[in-house]
This record gives structure tokens, C-alpha cells and sequence, in this order.
DNA sequence: TATTAATGTGACCGATCGGTCATTTATTGA
DNA sequence: TCAATAAATGACCGATCGGTCACATTAATA
């Protein structure tokens, strides 16, 4: 990695957390320089202009967020432990696994009316980890530990809205009891489709 | 009503759909100047500062939001004709009841880490939504048209949950398919609760 | 090592930001 | 009706915004 890519890089890791605290809007081109002790000039030397280092920052959250849920579902081996897995991860709201909390959360309400771009993007990781939902379901009616007519495509829609509703709600009151009532009839829910 | 009162009613009505769609950070007191074709003068005779002007379009945009609803579930008798109306209440989120979408979701994202006072008005609505939906439940508890044995405010938070990320879901997604699955969901889950 | 290319800098730019205020205009109530 | 008060105006303010660029410094390579 040239010493470029490297500092195009550390900015990107730098400004990703103010973007998904602050938001796009709030965020100035002088916060990222006071966080990365950087010039403005170098600033622009690496992104064209600061939607093109918003986007990079949009990405990088989503990014971070994907790998570790990844890492951390990896050590589950059954279906059940995968789901009950995903939601033990999610519950946690209050010390967000991403600095800012849930990027899909703060930048999908940020763009949904302005910025079709972050709106896209934001679009497909919501897809993409329903998606990761239905298959973990759907594997586990394969592999005989749910039942067959269970809807996995449905209950994937479910499961991810209610986490997120859960998100919004525990952020915004400070703490996340609701969240544990939202984690233990998620369970309940995934227990009663058990074979 | 003095004209004051008047003219400070009007700004609110007319900034109260901007901030809602744009956020607060991203409206600038020119983009009110140019709906309610005000002076730049006027606003701050009758607003202080951008912040409080923001905080009345905040309060007005709940407002609206929470008076809708009470008229559109008055028309209902049973606690589950009122679930039910509160259900296809949301479910047209495209073409969203308060202009700009939810105001709970919108405001609740962008205050969460930076704005106490926007943050605790949307808290406060958050719970009082939760409340009156397990009103309602506890109201059919009693009525004897649902199970003794239901969870009430487990319910309420789960409900409001699946909601606010159903809305977050349609939004990003531009289309509302995703609303119907969650309605659907929530209306069996409440029909297996009756009596 | 010498030379070129890449990287970093900060003063500077025009535009826009939130906010002020002397002045004008409209409303109000005696 | 008319004086006192309230409301409306827009030029103006300093600060900050995103962005530029001539120049200095460092890194890569022949």
C-alpha cells in the first residue's frame, strides 16, 4: 500500500464515526481535520469533495458492521445459535458495535428524502441482511431444525424490523431494556419453529 | 388570535414539514424564509434562535402526527378493530401521514447523540405511542375479547418496534411491500390473542 | 544520488450560515 | 382618531462553510 492509499485509508477510519454520529449534514470538512491532524488540502488531495468522503465514510461503517457480525456468527454452528447469535449481537445498543450505532438506521433516515446514493447503498445492506436472515432459516428447515412451512423470507423481514425499531428505541430512552424484551420473544418466536 | 400568534402559527406549519424532511442541521433559515416568503427579520422576531424554531416544528410535526391518529382510531369500538386501524394507519408509509415520514424515527436518529431537548420530546413520544397501544390491549383484556395471559406492554414495545422498522425498511426501499408483510404478521399475531 | 512524481500545506476564495438592528409599516386599544 | 405598541423589513455582521491552488516537502525510481 503506497503511503497514499494509506492516508486516503486513515482518513476514511477517521471520519467514518463522526459521519454516523453526527450525521452528513453535521458534519464538517474542519471536524475531520481537527480528528486527523490533517490539512485541509490533504483532505482534497484524497477525495474529490466531501459527498465523495461521506459516501467512503457510509461505506466503511456498513462495512464494519458486516465483518464483525461475519466474525462473530462464524463460531455458531446450528441455525438456532446463528439466529440467537444475530440477535445477542444486536443487543447491546447502548455501546454500539459501530461508534454512532446502527449506519443503515442513521443514514437511511439522513438520505431517504435527499441523497439518493447513501439511499441505494443503505438499501442494499437492509437487503442483503434480510437476506442473510432467510438463509440461516432457510438452511436450518434443510437441515431438519425448523419446520418446513415456516416463512423464512417473512420472518427475516420481521426480525430485522423489530431489531431496528428496538435500536431506535433503546437509543433514543438511553438504555436498552426494551431491547432485551424485543431479544426474548424474538426466541420465543425462533424456538417455537423448532422441530 | 393576534396577528403575532398568527404569523408565529403560520412559520411553525410551514418549517415543520422541512425539518422533518431535510433534518434539522440541513435547514437553513433561508430554506423557511422561502416557504412562508418571510423576512429573515421576521422569523427572529418571533423565534429567538434556529434551535427553538426547530423545537416548535419538532413539537408540531408530533403533534400532528398524534392527532391524526386519535381521530382516525376514534371511529373504532374494539380493542381490535383500534389495533387493527392503528396498523393500516402506518401501513402507507410512501405517502406518509406527517410530511417527510415518521417524526420519532427522522428526529429520534439525528438528535440521538447530539441533541438532549429533541431527544427527551421524542422519548416522551415513544412511550406515550407505547402506552396507548397497551391501553388499548389491556382495555380488551378486560372486555374479555383477549387472553388474560397477554403481555401487554411486551406487546406494545414489539408492535411499535416492527413499525418504526417497517417504516425505515419502505422508506430506504422506496416501496411499501415490505409494510404489508409486517402488517400481516402483527394482525395474526394479535388475532391468536383473541378470545 | 538525482530527478520526477506523489503527497502535504495553509492562506485564500466566494457563498452561505445564524443572527442583529435601525427603520418602516401595520395593528391595537383608549 | 390617534398615539402607543407590535410586527415586518432587509441591509449588514462575523463566523464558518466547501473548495482551490501555488508552493513546500517527501517518497519513489531510474
Amino acid at each position: 500500500m503506497s503511503k497514499g492509499e494509506a492516508t486516503r485509508q486513515y482518513i476514511i477510519e477517521k471520519a467514518a464515526p463522526i459521519f454516523n454520529t453526527k450525521g452528513i449534514a453535521a458534519t464538517a470538512m474542519s471536524d475531520i481535520m481537527e480528528a486527523t491532524k490533517l490539512s485541509k488540502g490533504t483532505l482534497y488531495v484524497h477525495f474529490e469533495n466531501k459527498d465523495l468522503l461521506a459516501s467512503c465514510a457510509v461505506d466503511y461503517n456498513m462495512e464494519q458492521l458486516s465483518n464483525k457480525l461475519r466474525i462473530e456468527l462464524s463460531q455458531f454452528k446450528t441455525a438456532r445459535e446463528k439466529l440467537f447469535g444475530y440477535l445477542d449481537f444486536f443487543v447491546e445498543t447502548t455501546k454500539p458495535i459501530v461508534i454512532g450505532g446502527c449506519p443503515m438506521l442513521n443514514f437511511g433516515t439522513e438520505a431517504d428524502d435527499t441523497n439518493e446514493l447513501i439511499k441505494l447503498k443503505v438499501n442494499n445492506l437492509i437487503n442483503k441482511s434480510q437476506k442473510l436472515l432467510s438463509d440461516i432459516i432457510k438452511q436450518g428447515i434443510t437441515n431438519g431444525e425448523f419446520k418446513a412451512d415456516w416463512n423464512a423470507n417473512e420472518f427475516a423481514t420481521i426480525m430485522f424490523a423489530m431489531l431496528e425499531g428496538g435500536i431506535l428505541i433503546c437509543r433514543v430512552a438511553g438504555d436498552n431494556s426494551k431491547m432485551k424484551v424485543i431479544n426474548d420473544n424474538l426466541k420465543k418466536m425462533i424456538t417455537e419453529q423448532m422441530l
